[in-house]
Parts: C-alpha cells; structure tokens; sequence
DNA sequence: CAGATTGATGCTCACACCGCATCAAGGTAT
DNA sequence: ATACCTTGATGCGGTGTGAGCATCAATCTG
C-alpha cells in the first residue's frame, strides 16, 4: 500500500527546502505561502512523518526530510526532463530544431552543415545555442536542447555519442617567432615559451593542452590567461607569447596574422554528436543526422587539422544515432 | 513555456496504451471509461497532437503518441520507484527491513546474519523475499526491497554493489561414482558425463556452469534438467549422473548423502549485497550492512568452499555501502 | 437486422486547491 | 521593556478539475 503524494506535494517540499523558508519558496513558486503550507502539511500527513521543524522564525529540514527530498528533487528533475523531452520531440515534428555546440564549431562546423540542412527541409526553424561544453551536457541531459556538437564529451549513461570529426591541435605564434620559420614544432618545444592560455574554467581546449604539457613532461614559460579566441589571437600576436588551438578554431584567428604548425605527436580531439537515450528523434533531428552523415562520407570541407569521422556504411554493432 | 501535463494523463496516456482500449485501460486504472476518455483527450489538447487513432472499434498508436508513450512510461517508472524509495526508507526507520535473495542464500547464508542482526536490533521486523537473480535486480530497481544479496550481479549505473563473499563451484556425485574416491576432479573430467543441470531460466548457477564447461571445451554426456535443489540433488544420488553447485548450495543437498569434490581449476561466484544508489539508507539498513560487516571482519561460519570478502578497513576508493 | 460493444459527450457533484484575511509566536529595534 | 515586524499556521469562501452516471453514435457480430 503506497502512500499516494503527488507532483505538487513534490515541488513544495523541494521547494522549501531550497528556498529554507516558506515564504520565500510560495514566491518562488508562484503560490501564496498559506497554500505552500497546506500543501506541506498535507505530504507530511501523507508520510507521516516530519519533514521540516518549524520554528516561527526559521524552518529546518530533519534527518528523514533531507533524504525525502534528495528523493523527491530526483523525481521531479526526470519528470520535468521528460516533459523537455516530449515537448521537444513535439516541436521537433512541428519544424523547430535546437542544437547546442561548442562556440568554436558553431562558428565553423556548424554553418555549413545548417546551410545544407536548409536546402533539404526549408521550412524548418533552427536554433544554435553556443555555450561551454559541461553546460552542453547539462541541456541535453536536461532536454532543454535536441541535440549537441561538442569535443569528446565525457561518458553518461544516458548520453548517446558518435563521433562525426576530429580535430588535431597547433600551435599558433606570431610570424617573427621563430616557430614561424621552423618546419615541424614539438610539444616539448614549448618548454620555457611564453604561453597565451584559454581560461580553464570556459574552454574546455584548455583542458586537452594542459594535458598535453603533463605528458610531454615539460613547463611552459611565463602564462597568460584569456577567455575569447578574439583575445588570445590578439595576444598571441602581439608578441607575448605563442598558443595553441584546435584545427576548428584556426578560421577564427585568422584575422590576426597568426602562423600555425601542427603540433606533433599529434594530439587530437573528436567532436561528436551528442543526443539523450530516450529522447525521441523528430524528423527535423532525423533530417540533420542525415545532412551530418552526408556531409561527412562526401568529405566536405573542413579546417586545417580536422578530418570526416567517416561512419562505416553499414552500422552493425554500432549504435547509430 | 512547457506544457502541463500531471501524472493522471502519463498514467491515462501509458493505460491505454498498454490495455489497446479505453474501457480495458479504465478498469485496469480503477476509474469508468468515461473519465479516461476525458483525460487522454485533456492531454492531446495540451500537447496540441493527437496520440491515438480511435475508430468506435480499436484504439491504435499515432507515430508521435507511440514516442511520447515511451518516454512518459519512463517518467511514471522513475516516479513510482522514487515513491517506493521514500517510503520503503520511512518503513525503515519505523523498523521494517526487506531483502530480496536467492533462495540458496537465503537458507544459508542469510540466517546466521540475520540472528546476529535480531540481536542488535530485537524490534525490526524482517522479510526475506527469495527469487531469480534477475527479479531481484529488478525489485531493488523498482524500489520495492531495501537491499538485495544476491551473486555477481550485472553491473548497472544505479546499482551500489558491494562483495561480501565469494563461493566456489563443486562437482557433487553419488558415493559410488569413480569422481567419490578422486582426490581431484577438473572441469575438463566432466567431459561426456553425464550431467543433472539446473534449469537455466531459474537459476543463475546454470549460467556459470555453462561458461564454465565452454571454457574447459568439452562436451557434457546426457543432460537432465530440474528446477530446484532438492531434485537435482535427489536426481545425482539416483544415480543419474553428476550435477556442479556452489559452496552455497552444499548444506542443501546433505541430506541425499552426495559426495563433493572442489573442482579445478576453480571457479567462484561473488556474493554481494546490492542496492539502489539513490535509496536513503535507513538505521535499519545501515544496521544490516554494520552486521555482514562485522561478520565478514570475524570470519563468521560459512559452508565449504565459500570465504568472506574482507572489506578493508579503510573505505578509500572503494564505494561504502 | 437486432443486439452487443466500443469510445465520446452532457450533466451533476464532490473534493482539492487556491487566495484572502487573520492569528500566534518569536525575533528586532529603540 | 515594549512596540513593531516577520514568520508559519488556520478559518473561510470561491473555483476548477476530475470522477461517476446516463446516454449516444458508430461499428462489429451472429
């Protein structure tokens, strides 16, 4: 015999917890606190059992009630995940497409294949959302977004990935570096150089370089931190240091008269596609997976330092996205 | 700007459905068909797409209705199993304990803990529920048990399982069988004998026995299947052939006055209690975990060929139960 | 063609939920 | 110390959702 709570019981108490007031938490839900009050009573009569001491003047969650609502916070974070879903899926069917990318393949990826999928299916309404790779995942887990191209995204469960690119690293210097003049660059040449950096906490390249440097053994030179491309391009210009950059990027820095060398041994990344397990394929989804594949075994063009993930032509064994 | 939808059209939408009619669906749901019928056409209305194509004689699935039905089955599972979570904990801490077992654990190995449990804990009522290593992992899924002993489970992305023994595979064989007098039997001596198996849609033993004798590359002579110990044991001392079991299951067929020789090389099944990852551990709970551990540490009594895990004293890296 | 069964619809009613007003209790400020 | 403010709880009235009952049109069956 289950004990019979519903959604609304579920936000309340998740919601007061949060908030750590009631008041606070009905404006956040858009109720008025006497309501929210009722609302938890009620759960509580329901469980039978207390979930918050009520002080007039402060409200605390006890022992049971914080494991209920680490409980009740999933429930609700799945439920309103599948309703994205769903209503994603529906929008999806009725001509809307959203895609979350990385700034950099929104920038160069992503156009061409866009301006492709546009001349298959005219109609449809295209949304590109650029953001940071750990967000990316976040919407798409969430629902909030059909589907992502992002750079070797970190194994979910719930996530289906396939590769569709790889994208090898530069280095980048200014053209009276000596790097400039020299046929083939190292990583452990970069011992001792003065280094124009992403800021780790928005770029995820920063992570793969710092990588790199651990495992070619070496330390770099005085570093400096910066959190567009825009900026480290105009840095790295100007003379304060060299940098490095996947293929992908290499278009956005052209502006500043930039020399780059692929760095050897070659270190890569793969940029993928990135969808949730049971979120539905609409055709607008369909209909773009099926531009990326085409685009992909017809070689299309891409930047220096990136190349097709060519997807064999039959898909046993493979999980086809 | 999501649409609302509560849990009664998921549960109306998923009924029907599944039932393939209203008025079949509404008695399944405990309410008329006329309600039903209501509240499938208040979700359509919301989601603004027609789920169901219905003549006055059949209810079928549109494309959309059969991939919104998908994902909302996996929100009313998610909901339902996170209601079982939270009130199996309160049960919990109002002193109920439920484990589900295999039913040779359970009559070996669980009642020694249990014992030693009862006199921690003289209050908690306990129930043991044994059944199919699949069912089990099934029930701790669904959130209707609080713990699960079980062997070598399959891993899965919520499930906590923690080793609390390992169990060896024996070969048992009438007194008069030439294996009786052996000093050794290997895997490979069991070529062309013939052989009392374990009905492999009831037992998870079976499975490793068959691995086992792949491995060996032979070939069994005369298969006998039965279902339960008991006839299995009674079958090998028939006469009727030998028959493979694990340390676990050797106090069970005493009875029929077997031999059992440990085979070799030696194959082991790990005992393991397992749990959800998101069920609240209640004090009853973390009792029973606090006994196995207790003892495992003293080497408590366990049948022929089956060892504690010894949990090491430190928990680092390790996941804690 | 008559009867049975299907899903849809008009009607009524009950209950849950919401908002407003108010209260008691406990902090805060002068 | 006392007046004031903020907190959560509660009495009350209104409303909307959802349930059941009765019935209908459409269709299948014999």
């Amino acid at each position: 015999m289950s004990i019979n709570l519903g959604l609304s019981h579920l936000r309340a108490v998740v919601g007061v917890a949060d908030a750590g007031s009631f008041t606070a938490a009905a404006a956040h839900l858009h109720v008025v606190q006497s309501s929210l009050s009722r609302t938890v009573a009620d759960a509580e009569r329901r469980l039978q059992i207390r979930l918050f001491v009520r002080t007039t003047r402060s409200v605390e969650l006890t022992v049971e009630g914080r494991e209920v609502v680490e409980v009740a916070r999933h429930m609700l974070e799945e439920f309103d995940s599948g309703l994205r879903h769903v209503t994603g899926y529906l929008d999806g069917s009725r001509g809307t497409l959203t895609i979350a990318a990385l700034p950099a393949l929104a920038a160069t990826l992503l156009p061409g294949l866009l301006s492709s999928y546009r001349s298959t299916r005219p109609d449809v309404t295209v949304r590109v959302l650029d953001m940071l790779s750990t967000e990316i995942l976040h919407h798409v887990l969430a629902g909030s977004v059909d589907i992502a191209v992002t750079g070797s995204p970190s194994p979910h469960p719930d996530l289906v990935v396939q590769p569709v690119a790889t994208d090898s690293f530069f280095c980048a210097a200014p053209v009276d570096h000596r790097f400039a003049r020299s046929e083939r660059v190292t990583w452990s040449d970069l011992a001792g150089e003065a280094f124009i950096a992403f800021d780790p906490a928005t770029t995820s390249v920063r992570l793969v370089v710092d990588r790199a440097i651990l495992e070619a053994g070496i330390g770099l030179g005085p570093v400096l931190e910066a959190r567009t491309v825009g900026a480290v391009a105009g840095l790295t210009a100007a003379g304060l240091g060299v940098t490095v950059v996947p293929g992908f990027v290499l278009p956005m820095i052209e502006f500043a008269g930039l020399r780059h060398i692929l760095l050897e041994p070659e270190v890569q990344r793969s940029i993928c596609i990135v969808r949730h397990r049971r979120r539905p394929l609409s055709p607008t989804v369909q209909g773009f997976l099926d531009t990326v594949r085409t685009a992909a075994t017809s070689e299309g063009p891409l930047p220096a330092g990136a190349s097709w993930h060519v997807t064999p032509p039959t898909y046993g064994g493979l999980e086809n996205v």
